[in-house]
DNA sequence: TGCAAATGGTTTCATGTGTAACTATAACGT
DNA sequence: ACGTTATAGTTACACATGAAACCATTTGCA
């Protein structure tokens, strides 16, 4: 590997005159990536979305938003886009194009809502549905894939620690 | 609130064991979102990234690949793009990209290698240290809020958690 | 009623991001 | 030495994303 690159701090010469290091210099001190949360987190979250994406994001033509889209319809049919958007964490804009695009594919259908002609109606199509058939359980599969990982004590704790830093 | 909407499947009698539910139904029902791994990462890892890059995007109009860009050179210097690009987890392209910014900006220097000259040779300037002196600071205390919802306990098992999870 | 404010949703624009192609230099094998 | 292959880095293009402007409808209220 670089044997050329070496700390900053911590080295030959300490150019500015410091006592050593106090609580202000370790505030100000190089950040180490690899130990800091939300890179960490940042990396994990984009390997284990990615891994899941490869499965069917080229074989459907299906983005991530629009997967989201879909696994939310599958549970609540009927839903307005807005309604989509709050339990997807996505926003609107989003929505809307996803929708647009599924539309768009015969996966979801949409009518106008009866008494509000402004908020729309969504539906899984049929197709839709033999969509979502295939690609829900090997989400899981994926999902379980990563878990795998962790021994069932470690599992509890992921669940609880991510409850208590989401809420 | 939205009353109307009701989930698609496990009404309201939470039925223990469904008959109709096999392994297979099971694996192909809907997923919940809000129990899935790999959404509760990207929210997660969004939040906490975006929290931080309130602190500094806007006042030092510095993007997040930037902002990691001048990380890894505030501990290592000398490094060529591509170590950088290595030690952010960022592909080339970004890091080039980043470093057109940050060289425009006057915030890192770059200049050739003495025997490669393919390679560059990248450091902070003085105008990237003071930067650097404000930016990690507040990184670091935003990571603290986070770290602070959980207790000494969840702190040593998120780390090897998210270390089991990486390798 | 009628009019201002709020809401659902789409469009626009400016920006970010990934892939592949490209240039320049260096390394390797003969 | 010379041509092939690999490497460092940039550019070009296509696509995703977010903020703000926008349109239509509905709600609140004088």
């Amino acid at each position: 590997m670089s044997a050329s690159t070496k700390p900053k701090f911590a080295s030959d010469k300490p150019t500015v005159a410091e006592p050593a290091a106090t609580a202000t210099t370790r505030e100000h001190a190089p950040i180490e990536l690899e130990n800091f949360l939300p890179y960490r987190l940042s990396i994990l979250s984009n390997t284990v979305s990615q891994a899941i994406a490869d499965d069917y994001q080229q074989r459907y033509d299906l983005g991530v938003t629009e997967w989201r889209v879909m696994a939310v319809l599958a549970r609540f049919d009927g839903l307005s886009a807005r309604e989509v958007a709050e339990r997807t964490a996505m926003d609107k804009v989003a929505v809307s194009r996803a929708l647009a695009r599924l539309v768009g594919a015969g996966r979801v259908s949409r009518h106008m809502h009866h008494s509000d002609k402004r908020r729309s109606v969504l539906d899984l199509t049929e197709e839709g549905w033999a969509i979502h058939e295939v690609v829900a359980p090997m989400a899981r599969q994926r999902e379980r894939e990563v878990l795998n990982k962790l021994d069932e004590q470690e599992r509890i704790w992921l669940n609880r620690i991510l409850d208590k830093l989401q809420g």
